[in-house]
DNA sequence: CTGAAAGCGCTTACAG
DNA sequence: CTGAAAGCGCTTACAG
């Protein structure tokens, strides 16, 4: 199927330099050659071999990312930010999803392979001990789980506003809470968590432990159902992401309860259809794809031997809709 | 940064062949020279490069799949359900987003000159006559972007199920019927429009010329504007996908029309948040994963040289929930 | 402007 | 079990 170098040259009447020169860089080639060369080229559809190009010293470069094996909008758009930049700093991006049961060891290994510099992105994907690993042998970023020692980390910021957010139900007279989501250590969410806790202690209240549920919609379901059996214990639920949210707000809905007035319900990344519930879903956004793209951007820059500033946080925002029992018109906060 | 494999070699006091042995197949090798070699790499971080690898003629095989740049849940899912497939098969994945104005040509080639095989996705990502050069080089096939002659296809049924929808709003009493989404022939919206048009064909009704806007929120909220404007002139939208939908319901309410007593809407695709609008969105849910992995399965059996069949088509589903005009409680059909 | 040659880092028969 | 050698398909100085 595919014709070398060699073939092109025969069929061209030429050396192989000369069809290497002729089909990359602009200089040093008559124009009838160049001519002669791209037609016999096309005639054998001849499309270099890219690992031969690559062992020879030209410059494709490739960049892996590695995400956690989750639906839901937030991973895509953190690996289409990634591959935007990527692509416009000219390196191609070779994707691995690694599921939660699966080994990522020798699938991690492999794409270091192959690749030239590697993101690892949430807490998920891999253990900290393969990220160092792979860091040893390979310029690593990481986004969105955490810092590990001289690794280039990138994140939102989650603390603050967290504490912005649960402050805010606070001023809505809130003051039974609950916070779902699984905290590992060093996570963005473990970082939620915390100023979750700081609100809540700078307010007088009483800190719940987190409700340890996965971040998906049975989680948000059962979770609706279970504060329904137990009377409401509940007066504010602080999602880890708006897929919950909308679980519990659409659960808690069909079983009488009114959301916002008996439960406040925010969520976390402000996905595109947290404004079309009802009530608007309030939520925090991230510049999740400009995560992605901060991490292409550095790995670009190790690349190149530059260095690049060890942590990374970019700002996030609160947008106030009607959830969290705010009832101003949409576009403005409340 | 990167030992190579005559540093090990020198480390382990071995021969380059002997060291790729060692680490490589199970067979023909001591123990103990083995483990001499290993303690070498480990200790230089020695990964073997992918590049002389593969032309040295090792079975890395990559596939790559072009996307459009579009954000939305579609074809984050079509990835995945790819990237799942093929790393079952061992196959590592390679991602190209192309924008909607770039020029795909120069990036599309520079994939298939990295992997092995090529699946492009959706109509928008790159046309014909840019498939079918690469297809020329490469197992090539194509996915949810209708056929192309001599490459197998893979999608999901849309004349029928769009039929079947359209004839569900026909039995609710709709008479005034739009299609929102652009017609590129050959290509998934058309099979729908086609749908369309044979079911208010077959119920004797006027067939509307498509709304050709693209297929985001803002279409949705323009549109909705410009009904209400002109005192809707359209008693059911049929949307080229939930997201559309999701807003023109949104809007419409908005603006104080009932949906779906005034305007029934219906969406495509059954995004995860369907079902947590209100009402809840009525939509055609198709196996989006499982035409990334089917796409992923064909091009691993055409690397392994065995026939593929030209044309594949999964099936659809219709979920009926109430923007249709239904009001069945939530999980049986209506 | 063009060609011969070296070299990129591996793998894999082929000998021993 | 282990090593020397050829070769994978390119690129890039180096001569001419």
């Amino acid at each position: 199927m595919n014709a070398t170098i060699y073939e092109v040259a025969d069929r061209a009447g030429v050396s192989i330099s000369t069809v290497s020169r002729a089909l990359r860089h602009g200089g040093r080639i008559s124009e009838s050659t160049r001519t002669r060369v791209r037609e016999a080229a096309e005639e054998l559809n001849y499309l270099p071999n890219a690992a031969a190009q690559t062992l020879a010293g030209s410059a494709v470069r490739s960049l892996g990312i590695v995400l956690p094996h989750v639906q839901g909008t937030y991973y895509a758009q953190l690996a289409v930010g990634f591959e935007r930049r990527a692509s416009e700093l000219d390196h191609s991006v070779v994707l691995l999803l690694v599921g939660p049961d699966a080994d990522a060891r020798p699938a991690v290994r492999r794409l270091a392979a192959q690749v030239d510099g590697l993101a690892f992105m949430a807490k998920s994907a891999a253990d900290d001990s393969l990220v160092a690993e792979i860091a040893r042998r390979r310029p690593t970023v990481t986004v969105a789980r955490g810092q590990l020692p001289g690794l280039p980390a990138v994140q939102a910021e989650s603390e603050r506003a967290a504490a912005d957010l649960t402050r805010h139900l606070v001023e809505h007279g809130r003051t039974r809470f609950a916070f779902v989501g699984p905290i590992d250590p060093g996570s963005d969410i473990a970082a939620r968590y915390a100023g979750f806790t700081r609100a809540l202690t700078e307010a007088g209240l009483e800190v719940p432990p987190n409700t340890d549920l996965p971040l998906d919609e049975d989680s948000g379901r059962a979770l609706a159902h279970e504060m329904v059996a137990d009377h409401l214990p509940h007066d504010a639920i602080v999602c880890g992401n708006d897929e919950v949210a909308a679980a519990v707000v659409y659960e808690l809905q069909e079983l009488g309860v009114d959301v916002p007035r008996d439960v406040a319900v925010v969520g976390w990344d402000d996905i595109r259809l947290a404004r079309y519930l009802r009530p608007g879903l309030t939520t925090v956004a991230q510049p999740v794809a400009g995560l992605g793209a901060l991490a292409a951007e550095h790995l670009h820059a190790l690349l190149a031997g530059e260095d690049v500033v060890e942590m990374t946080v970019l700002p996030t925002y609160l947008v106030h809709r009607q959830s969290c029992g705010c009832d101003a018109p949409r576009p403005s906060p409340c």
